[in-house]
DNA sequence: ATGAAAGCGCTAACAA
DNA sequence: TTGTTAGCGCTTTCAT
């Protein structure tokens, strides 16, 4: 693995060590191990036996340094520990293992800044990146794309490879639900400004109310984060609905113990929607009813792209996008609407 | 941030480019952009100016082939999805980047032979790496750590860096807690036998248990993951024990369903102690009773032990090992043991 | 204080 | 089929 110089210290182990031992000159070396055709029978199973034996590793450096490829692709998200991640990271690194690929994770805080910096800083050392939730305006993003291979996850901009998940059909299925369990009046907990997704999903509710004759309303918007649930729950209380849609399943988990502090029970006097069936939605108290995106695939279909069109350069991107399904997955947390009859639930003072 | 050159494709500014604009040789712009000091200041103003206005971004790589530094360290866990994982990723994403550093993800996908293979691969793109729950045998894990920079996570091996969770303590707390609530039978739930935390756990078992003058049993060992849950406490059930301390957090998620399906009540019926305080464990049903270990600080100083051996590598490591205290936070999960004269609840045949 | 030159490890023309 | 040469972008002697 390597080799003692004078010094006593190892070094590691080069082509040129190889072609030392084996009496050629690098170049053969290089040859042997990368094009093996071009090379004769006999020379390339001694270079080869050689640099099994001293455990040679290729410098990646070096060779990036020629090619510009560095076998590297970072994939952006907005918080590590937002379990919503947890799928999209495992999908994107099985696919990416799989190919010969390493991941680099990076958490841009939520900042369109730290992306972009990030993305810039790191340009040279990346064959292409996935970005999921990126908070660049549009134009930053296709300039961006322009100079380094770039996919997006849940994020639509023209000219810019992306994997979106189907909200209007999602949110559509969600809104049947609830009406027809008879809600009348339900109400969208918006997620931060900054969310194209939170954006996309309120939009949804919106054109899912105009088709039923009715008009949703929304509370927030509140910061990311399950620490904003006791505000969403006091918020969608004071609102009056009997359903809410949440911006995700993070704000309606949070939601929960805040309603059942204030006496407020789930499914019966509150419907709770949340979105994106994370890790916890199922063993929640209620159980979540929740959109669920396939966002493991989300991932593995982003990095295929993004892999198909750095091994193929040449071909045409045929698909520019890719619409994934959602969704929903019923589970306890919704239920029929309280008859309109019976006397709301009182809420003690806070 | 790039030239155009004579067919009208752009590519990246060197610091030739940079020589040229300012009318110097490149390696004066090398050293005015990083030893400022050696470099007049007129000149030095000049090459930064134009460095900014190319907006100049040095080639990492090529830095890399030279200094053997390439800025960036992996961290390799067992699954990534394991929310178990979340708070440590986080702790050392956030040192990391503060040192400029970028941290590569790598998912061993539980085995040593993995883990191995990509250690040695990167093993020269890589500053250091920081091993959480390393799967390899001892002299593997000390041979490598002479070959890179190494902090393991919860694994001691001799001449390794490590930061380790105080385990005995810990489980000493789970079992006095328990043991004050009048339980006398408490049987370990086991974890894969390749997990170094496992078998720290059941020995602070069994040392909890000798100085009570009492032997705790185990159940399994089971594999990793809540997909076990359903067996895990038939498992526990079968014991007859009235509590059990579950080798993590989602062994004992899995099991309440199980619990509720088969008329278990929890805790009246079975206390169950969980490990690790994920991320859902305060909000499952009920919420889980779990030796909470400061994860986020352990990623935090596994950075900060192995940046400061990069930084300073002349000074001797003081430390090589920190252990940090693990607290028993106690949720609703845990209860007084049911009365033995109380007749057990029956199980309803499966 | 700046320039000239060599070289990190590897690959890719081009020659032989 | 193999060797020779040059160069990727940068840093670092060594001169000047």
């Amino acid at each position: 693995m390597t080799s003692t110089d004078g010094a006593g210290r190892t070094r590691p182990v080069t082509i040129t060590d190889i072609a030392r031992v084996t009496g050629v000159v690098p170049s053969t070396v290089s040859r042997a191990l990368n094009k093996p055709g071009r090379v004769s029978a006999a020379t390339r199973a001694r270079i080869q036996a050689a640099a099994r034996e001293l455990n040679y590793v290729p410098n990646s450096q070096a060779r990036a340094l020629i090619s510009g490829r560095t076998g590297t692709i970072a994939v952006l998200v907005s918080d590590v520990t937002n379990p919503f991640y947890f799928g999209l990271i495992r999908g994107a690194q099985q696919r990416l293992k799989a190919a010969g690929y390493a991941q680099l994770l990076i958490d841009t805080e939520d900042s369109g800044a730290h992306e972009a910096e990030m993305l810039h800083k790191m340009r040279r050392s990346l064959d292409g990146a996935i970005l999921t939730a990126s908070r660049l305006p549009e134009r930053e993003l296709a300039t961006l794309a322009g100079q380094i291979p770039l996919v997006t996850v849940n994020r639509n901009v023209r000219g810019v490879q992306s994997v979106v998940i189907d909200t209007p059909t999602g949110i559509g299925l969600a809104v049947e639900h609830l009406v027809g369990l008879g809600h009348r009046d339900i109400v969208y907990v918006a997620g931060p400004d900054n969310s194209w997704s939170n954006h996309a999903r309120w939009r949804a509710m919106c054109t899912a109310g105009l088709r039923r004759g009715r008009r949703f309303r929304r509370v927030g918007p509140f910061p990311r984060g399950r620490g904003s649930g006791a505000a969403v729950a006091d918020a969608v209380l004071t609102s009056g609905a009997t359903a809410c849609v949440c911006f995700n399943d993070l704000f309606a988990i949070g939601m929960l113990p805040r309603l059942r502090q204030r006496g407020v029970r789930v499914p019966e006097d509150l419907s709770v929607v949340g979105c994106d069936d994370i890790f916890g939605a199922d063993f929640s108290h209620p159980p979540l009813t929740t959109l669920a995106a396939p966002i493991q695939q989300a991932g593995e279909v982003a990095v295929s792209m993004l892999l198909a069109r750095l091994e193929h350069p040449t071909t045409e991107q045929t698909r520019p996008a890719v619409i994934l399904p959602a969704t929903l997955t019923v589970r306890e947390s919704t239920g029929p609407a309280p008859t309109s009859a019976a006397p709301q639930p009182e809420y003690g003072a806070d």
